[in-house]
DNA sequence: TGTCTAATTAACCGATGCGTAAAATATCCA
DNA sequence: TGGATATTTTACGCATCGGTTAATTAGACA
């Protein structure tokens, strides 16, 4: 029970199925059968995707007479890129060197008369 | 069986605890018993959480003697938030206004001399 | 109302995840 | 060799996941 946010937000991210939807999703709303459509499972099964995306707030519904829609909503996918971007340091070069340079610029305002 | 790697990385992620052995060994290299350290569950635990995050690519182990080092390796990091990227222009502003950008200069290359 | 379509919920099943305690392995060192 | 320390493997329990089929709900419409 009460799972954290960041933890919903990988879980959900971590299906395939779940990743293909968001990627249909991307090119616009669509209504459950036809997020189904390229799929071999269950409609019940593509429903509970859907859910598990919802809780992690990756998309939205809405619903229109028996049609439910789904949109993609991005902000959790900011969230998890921003706690990446603890990391960014690890495999981006020109981070690298920015690190680099703020270590340098760091040390030189402590130690402004250092020698050697 | 034979999950894909995207899943594999995001499965990884989704547990806090793992989480927080990726942000302790961003500051460095560490022992298992060491990892353990801050959390209330057995070193059998911990040690399968490695297994895990060893299995992503998220980490890389070294023995040494009686103690094995775990090592962070970002690139799963970068692989997970390369895909991300597909969703940038959802979230961040900028990419908003870079994604009119190419929709206008590609609309005005294919349509040289439209009117109105 | 009854019926059609869209979607969800319920009940179930097998696989996996995460924890435990206990046993096994690996390496150092006396 | 035998003991001490570090770590992993095994065996187990329980909860969750991802799928199924069958039943139910929601809304349109004749």
């Amino acid at each position: 029970m009460s799972t954290d946010r960041l933890s919903l937000i990988f879980s959900a991210l971590a299906d395939p199925t779940r990743r293909a939807i968001l990627a249909r999703l991307s090119e616009g709303e669509a209504t459950v059968n036809e997020l189904a459509e390229p799929f071999d499972i269950s409609l019940p099964a593509v429903s509970r995707h859907l859910k598990v995306l919802e809780n992690a707030g990756l998309i939205s519904r809405s619903r229109n007479a028996q049609w439910r829609s789904s949109k993609l909503e991005a902000e959790p996918l900011r969230e998890a890129t921003e706690w990446m971007d603890r990391y960014r340091r690890f495999w981006d070069a020109s981070f690298v060197r920015l690190d680099a340079h703020l270590r340098k610029i760091q040390h030189d305002s402590q130690d402004p008369g250092v020698k050697q």
